[in-house]
DNA sequence: GCTAATTAGCGTACAGCATACGCGCACGTG
DNA sequence: CACGTGCGCGTATGCTGTACGCTAATTAGC
């Protein structure tokens, strides 16, 4: 699984041959195979569907993908081809919310690449420059760099992980609770239980906006260690 | 995938039949194929391979489990079946600090669990009881049910992110930044490239405990949102 | 312009996968 | 002893990714 993917992510495009033409080419494949898994879901780009959309036979795929692990490996990248844009003169916050708020974008634009983000995968060009961007927002303001990567690290992984409830149903999830209208349950689980007889998940504006209340306090904690003199009061923003 | 798996999962076990009995249960499969995924990984828990190992025919499963789908579900909530234990006096973030760090250790025994997480699920009574024993201790507090919850998720979404670089190489992948030795990427990431002309992932304590340090930062920002009153330092331990 | 080298396109074949169907058998109950 | 219920499972089907080798198209050298 991308274990060999390294030349492929960052290798040369290799020079126009001087043998027959190609039809195809990875960027094609790739495009379409991102556009297939957008329209019906990953698990539908199989290579034979990819080559029925693109009007060619299934084997003249390989010669421009080694194979299917790593036409999946570049598809993920691909869709990191552009770093977003951060505010450059607002400081190391104002930057990694922009930051962050873009990487759930990403993967809201593109639920079919938040499981692939969870694997171990070689880094490419794409994820690399978005890493980049960060850290020079960071870094722009004079933390060491062992401590911006911690500090990025510790946001990304945080995003990852708060966009997965935001790709299924919109809100949270109403069938995660319908066992607690059942039998015994209620006693099992009496703080779940809480939830259900006050009930949340219509009303709290906590629960809705999740993701910027974690990404808020991350932050908060992140500004407490990095500028230990500001002594900002916590608002939900 | 896991769409009809709530009966499944919260579904009694069905009483002892008047047929023939059973020799294979749900137990035992569930139990053998994570014994499987554990020992050759996820992707060679086959049908197939399964019923050789429970010494069994490849059809016969299929009394017992819908199908592949519903007994991976099975799988990833089975090994959440007894919730950790949290120090109930200490306060809440000592309760969620220990939380946070059985889910580490979880997914950190079954590796092959944390890709499933990322993806979207039923929630098994497993899963369930981690949940509410994470609520619990914080509802402990005195904060609204809400307000619990929403503090539970942003841990839990960090955890799930955070633990991910840890399940490849032990430390900081060293393969993720080969590209750096090449060509003109050093000037295409030039921040990232701080990081090997300095010389990280080797000496870098930060680095090296990223887990705890992202952990802190989130439960400090907690804390003053949560309790605005203790005005704490910041350490990292 | 002809020939040789090079490369793209791709049909066929194969191993592996999940699983629908239906038969036969073993057991508890009458 | 016979009945019926549920279990074990062999067979067959359609899907998957991909190794192999042939054919066609183009360019480089003569």
């Amino acid at each position: 699984m991308g274990q060999g993917g390294y030349e492929l992510l960052w290798g040369n495009p290799a020079g126009p041959g001087r043998g027959r033409p190609a039809g195809l080419s990875r960027e094609r494949i790739v495009a379409e195979a991102v556009a297939i898994a957008a329209a019906e879901g990953l698990p539908r780009v199989s290579m034979k569907h990819l080559a029925e959309r693109l009007g060619s036979g299934v084997m003249s795929l390989y010669r421009h993908v080694p194979g299917k692990d790593e036409l999946v490996a570049l598809m993920y990248d691909s869709i990191m081809s552009t770093p977003p844009d951060l505010p450059a003169d607002q400081g190391w916050r104002a930057a990694l919310t922009a930051w962050a708020h873009a990487v759930r974008d990403l993967f809201l634009a593109h639920p079919w690449a938040l499981p692939l983000a969870t694997v171990n995968h070689v880094l490419g060009p794409g994820e690399a420059g978005w890493l980049d961007s960060a850290m020079r927002a960071v870094g722009a303001s004079g933390f060491a760099t062992d401590l911006s990567l911690a500090s990025v690290m510790a946001v990304n992984n945080y995003v990852g992980g708060a966009v997965r409830p935001e790709l299924h149903g919109g809100q949270e999830d109403p069938l995660w609770f319908t066992f607690l209208a059942d039998d015994g349950a209620m006693q099992r689980f009496p703080a779940l239980a809480d939830l259900v007889t006050e009930g949340h998940f219509q009303e709290s504006a906590l629960l809705r906006d999740h993701f910027s209340f974690g990404l808020e306090r991350l932050l908060d904690g992140l500004e407490r260690y990095l500028e230990p003199g500001s002594g900002q009061g916590a608002s939900l923003t």
